[in-house]
DNA sequence: TGATAGTTGCTTGACGATTAGCAAGTAAGT
DNA sequence: ACTTACTTGCTAATCGTCAAGCAACTATCA
């Protein structure tokens, strides 16, 4: 694993004010040990590593977080942010427009070249059987099904999503899925084609939420 | 974490064959290893516990084995197997009908308490970035989505799936929720209801797989 | 403006704890 | 007796944490 300093930050180039200083520190070491993270696991990554990788010293992540779970904790919920942070931009019309076009954002920070959408994935997968990550996790969960949950009530109103679909359990089918898709996608990129699963995608989600005339026979 | 031997296995019953003493080690350190990771994940879990669990010392696995690597390999396999086998008992007339039985014995599988299902969920997720484990797990992913792929392959022929829906995308779509659905339910038991879930699930999936009447208005 | 003392960022050395793997030995089955 | 299952002592390596020290920045005063 290539673990050397990828931009040495502009540290030599002008006097920096202090907060400049611990500022630049810090978000060296987060995007260092996301993309560790990302590449080659948390457990797997050295604090040493990162703080070679960030272009500083073994010591820094202690001294700027204390613990290694203080890091992770931190990590975790910025790279969350960025999530919530596309999915506040999605400007659309309709309930339903609006879980698909979540739905495309999910997909687009998992597959972008910055590691924070898979190092979330890569930090979200370590969660499982991890005590002390579990409660970071499971707060995004439920956030990110609020999220999903409010476009549904919005689709119930303008009569995009039908009443049928009860919002918190489709919720969690749809953030599983996207979960899912992404470990999928991960450990093998090249099992399944992006845009074919990108557009069947939408269409189970638009026949699991669009109203449905009433079937000519009814099955058992 | 309770890391003694949960029932020491009849080694002081009688006399056994060699082959009998090899198969009950063997089984015993597999099974502890499945419990202990389910519960405290893989690199957390020492090969010293492990043998201490399945009534062993810390050796044993060292000479079943080889490596710790190897061990996760063979218990990676043996739980997936676990799953196929339950897949493979399910005996329905259409293909709707599968993929729908085919989705309760997956969750069947994750709240069981064996561990065995949720040991595969732990082994999964530690496979995201780490590459030693990648190809076996990317290789059950494949072999699960062509269990879908059969059975939407069935229901095109039977009438029960719509043809509008292709096989393949739709597997990755299938598996990525199933997924995503247990690693919600590990990090947050308690979050979603497990009833209403499952039966969202189905409508989901007969909403997607079914024939539709064409809808009265298209909507843009 | 320029020197100096104080604060804060950062590095280095050292410690304690843990662990996988192996080699040599013991016990159980043939 | 002899093979095979199993144990135990050992080693080398890794890693997180912390205390002590060094370097960069800031404030104060001449």
């Amino acid at each position: 694993m290539d673990v050397h300093p990828k931009v040495i930050p502009s540290k030599v180039s002008r006097r920096r004010t202090q907060v400049e200083r611990r500022a630049q520190g810090e978000k060296a070491l987060l995007d260092a040990a996301a993309e560790l993270f990302a590449a080659q696991g948390i457990v797997q990554t050295s604090l040493a590593q990162i703080g070679q990788r960030a272009g500083y010293s073994r010591g820094l992540v202690n001294h700027h977080f204390g613990t290694k779970d203080a890091l992770i904790d931190r990590l975790a919920r910025q790279c969350q942010e960025q999530f919530w942070k596309a999915f506040a931009e999605i400007d659309v019309e309709t309930g339903l427009e609006g879980i698909l076009a979540t739905i495309d954002t999910y997909l687009a920070q998992i597959v972008s070249p910055a590691p924070h959408g898979r190092a979330f994935l890569v930090m979200r997968a370590a969660a499982l059987p991890e005590a002390s990550m579990a409660p970071t996790i499971a707060e995004a969960d439920e956030r990110t099904r609020e999220v999903f949950v409010s476009w549904i009530e919005t689709g119930h109103r303008d009569g995009s999503i039908s009443r049928r679909v009860k919002a918190e359990p489709f919720a969690a089918i749809l953030l599983g899925l996207l979960h899912g898709l992404a470990a999928q996608l991960f450990v093998a990129p090249d099992a399944v084609d992006m845009g074919a699963l990108r557009s069947q995608c939408h269409d189970v989600v638009r026949a699991a939420l669009e109203e449905r005339e009433p079937r000519r026979e009814e099955r058992q």
